[in-house]
DNA sequence: CTGAAAGCGCTTACAG
DNA sequence: CTGAAAGCGCTTACAG
C-alpha cells in the first residue's frame, strides 16, 4: 500500500462512530448540532471527526435528506458584464452559507434562441434556482413546479415568484430626462429589440420609457433614430455608424446599456465626431469600463441584486443564518452618474 | 390528492421496473445502454421510462457509482472578461457531454488574496476540476491528490497536470516588437504585478518578455515607465495618468491585457493626447470591446482554451463521445491584430 | 440522551 | 440475457 493509496480512502461516518465509541446516528446528530446529544459525547465526536478529516459525503447526505446544498443559476449568457457580475455575487453569498452554485449558460448559436431548462439539469441536483433575466416558457414553469423547487428571478420576473430588479422604466426615464434637461431635442435610441426575441424583455420597458419622455416633452421621434441591436457594443457601433453618416443626425443618443453606449461613442469618434461637443451619449449600468471611458450612465448595483436574490432563496430553503427578511419583490435603486460623455448640444450661433 | 401533489412525485427506477415487468437491475442496464440486455427488453424499458418521465436520480447514481457528472471550475475572479469567457465555453462543452459545472469564485476582499479550495467544495461533489489561472498551494495540491481528482489547468500550470494556455512570452514579444517596428523607442509597460501576489503568475512572463525585447533592440528602460496595476482598467488609467503628466513621457505603451490598455487609452485621451498620433497603445487579449475601441492587440482565443481543457478532462473521466486526443500540453496560438491605436511615433520635424 | 434499523434510489458483482 | 441481494454513506423516525 503506497502513501498515495492510503490517502485515497476518506473516512466515513462509520469510521468516526467506531473511533468515538458511539453509533453512527449519534455522530450524525452531534455533527449537525442537533439537540439531544450530551455535551461530552458531542465533544468527543467532534474531536474524532477532526482527527480523521471527516467530511460527510454530500451525495449520501443528499440521498438521505433530499438536500444538496446547491442552487442552480441559470443565465441566457455569461460573457457579458451584467451576468458575470451577478453570478459572482450570488456565488459568494451562497458559499457564505454553505451552498454552491451549479451554473447553466443557456446561450445557443443564435442570439434570439436559447436552450431549454431540462429535468436532467435540475432534478435531484439543486435545491432551488435563480434565473437571470430569463423569461420562462410554460414547459419550464411546469417543470420547476413539478420538481417543487423554490425560485427567485433577477430582472425579468417569473409569475408568482420572488423577484429582484431595478425599475427599468425609471432608469431610462432618468437617462432621457438628463439629455432633455441639457437641451437636447434630437435624441436617438439604441437597444430596441425585435419583440419576437422572447427571452429578453428588459428592452421593451426601457424603450417604452424613452418614448414616454420624448412625448411628454413634445419632442419629435424619427423611426430611423430607434436603433435595433443585439445588445453588444459591436452591433451598436455598426448601427450608430449608419445613423451618424446621415446629414440629418441627432445631437444625443440614449443607449439601453453601457456596452451599447460604448459602441455608440466609439463609432462617433471613429467618424471624427467629438464627445460630448458633437454628440452626447448616456447609458444604463455603470459597467466596469464606464468610469474610465467617461460615460455618463444610470448606475445599477448589480452585485446587490445578486446578493438579495441569493438571500431570498436561502431563506426559502430554511437556511437559518441568513439575515431576516420577508421581501419578495425588491427593486434596487438606480442613480444618475454624470461624467464626460454628455453636455449641452452644440448650437451653431453667430458668436460661436 | 391535488394535481400538484400528484405531480410532485417523480418516478423511480422501481416504478419503471414494475411497469415494464422486469427487475431494477435490468432497467439500470437497459437505460445505460450496457450489453447483455435483449433488444425487446431494452425497447420495452425505454418506452416505459419515457412514459413515466423517468430520469435517474443523480444523487442515488452518484452514491452507487461514485460519479456525479459534475466538474468543479475554479476561478480567482469571475467578473473579468477572460474568466467569464472561459467559464462559458467550458460549461457548453461539458454540457454537450452530459456534464455540469459547479462554480467556485475564489475572489476575496483584497485583490492579492484569495480563498482556499477546501475539501467541502470538492469531496464527492465533483468528478474533476479545471483551474483558471490559479497557482495552487501545497495544501490544495495535497487535497486534490488525496481526493484522486483529475485536474486540468488553464493558464498558470499546475505541476504534473495537463495544461492549456497561450505562450505569454511570445504574445508580449509580438506586441512589443510591433511597437518597435513602428519606430517607437520610448515604450512604457503596464501590468507589472508585485511578486508577492502569488496567485497571478502570467504577469511575470509577460513582463520578462517585454524586458527581453527592449534589451535586444538596445532600447532604454526607465523604472518609472514600468507600471504596476491590479490588472483593472481603472488602476491602469490612474497609473497612466501619472506617467503622462510628466514632460518626459513615452510614445507608446504596451499593456499586459486589453482591459489595462483600454484604461491607458482613456487616460491619455482625457489628458488631451491623441491616439495614435501622440501615443500608441497595444494590448493582449482581443477583449469583446477592443474591436469597437480600435485597440491593436495580440488576440488569444479564450473560448478555444476552455473547450480544449474541458475535452481533456472529459477524456480523463473516460467519457467516450469526446473527440480523440492525447494532448496534455496545449498551447493555443495568438495573432497580432492591428487596429487604430498604434502608428509610427510623431516626430516633431521641421516639415511637420 | 442514544442505538438499531429502515430507507433514500441507484449500481454491481454473483448466480443462474 | 436476467434477477436477487449487497452495498454506497448518510438521515430519520421509533424505541428505550
Amino acid at each position: 500500500m503506497t502513501a498515495r493509496d492510503r490517502h485515497r480512502r476518506m473516512s466515513t461516518i462509520t469510521d468516526v462512530a467506531r473511533e468515538a465509541g458511539v453509533s453512527v446516528a449519534t455522530v450524525s446528530r452531534a455533527l449537525r448540532g442537533l439537540d439531544r446529544v450530551s455535551p461530552t459525547t458531542r465533544e468527543r465526536v467532534l474531536k474524532v471527526a477532526t482527527e480523521l478529516d471527516y467530511v460527510a459525503s454530500p451525495t449520501a447526505t443528499s440521498l438521505a435528506s433530499g438536500r444538496n446544498q446547491v442552487v442552480g443559476v441559470v443565465a441566457p449568457f455569461l460573457t457579458r458584464w451584467f451576468f458575470a457580475t451577478l453570478v459572482s455575487a450570488i456565488e459568494k453569498t451562497l458559499r457564505q452559507h454553505g451552498h454552491h452554485v451549479l451554473l447553466f449558460d443557456l446561450e445557443d448559436d443564435s442570439f434570439d434562441r436559447r436552450l431549454p431548462l431540462s429535468q436532467n439539469m435540475l432534478w435531484k441536483r439543486v435545491d432551488g434556482v435563480i434565473t437571470l433575466n430569463l423569461p420562462m416558457t410554460e414547459d419550464e414553469l411546469t417543470l420547476i413546479d413539478r420538481l417543487g423547487l423554490p425560485l427567485v428571478a433577477i430582472g425579468t420576473p417569473v409569475p408568482d415568484r420572488p423577484n429582484v430588479r431595478i425599475d427599468d422604466a425609471l432608469a431610462m426615464r432618468v437617462a432621457t430626462e438628463h439629455l432633455v434637461s441639457l437641451g437636447h431635442e434630437r435624441i436617438a435610441y439604441v437597444g430596441a429589440v425585435p419583440s419576437n426575441v422572447a427571452h429578453i424583455q428588459t428592452p421593451q420597458a426601457r424603450l417604452d420609457a424613452f418614448h414616454d419622455v420624448m412625448r411628454e416633452h413634445g419632442l419629435a421621434e424619427h423611426d430611423q433614430w430607434i436603433l435595433g441591436s443585439d445588445w453588444t457594443a459591436d452591433s451598436a457601433a455598426a448601427d450608430t455608424h449608419t445613423l451618424l453618416a446621415s446629414a440629418d443626425r441627432p445631437t444625443a443618443i440614449a443607449a439601453a446599456s453601457d456596452e451599447m453606449a460604448i459602441g455608440a461613442m466609439a463609432a462617433a469618434r471613429a467618424q471624427g465626431l467629438r464627445i460630448p461637443q458633437d454628440l452626447s451619449v448616456v447609458g444604463i449600468d455603470d459597467h466596469a469600463l464606464s468610469n474610465v471611458l467617461g460615460l455618463t450612465t444610470v448606475r445599477q448595483d448589480v452585485a446587490a441584486q445578486g446578493r438579495e436574490a441569493a438571500e431570498i432563496l436561502l431563506r426559502s430553503l430554511g437556511v437559518d443564518d441568513v439575515a431576516d427578511g420577508t421581501a419578495t419583490e425588491v427593486v434596487v435603486p438606480t442613480e444618475l452618474v454624470v461624467r464626460r460623455s454628455t453636455a449641452a448640444p452644440h448650437r451653431p450661433l453667430p458668436a460661436d
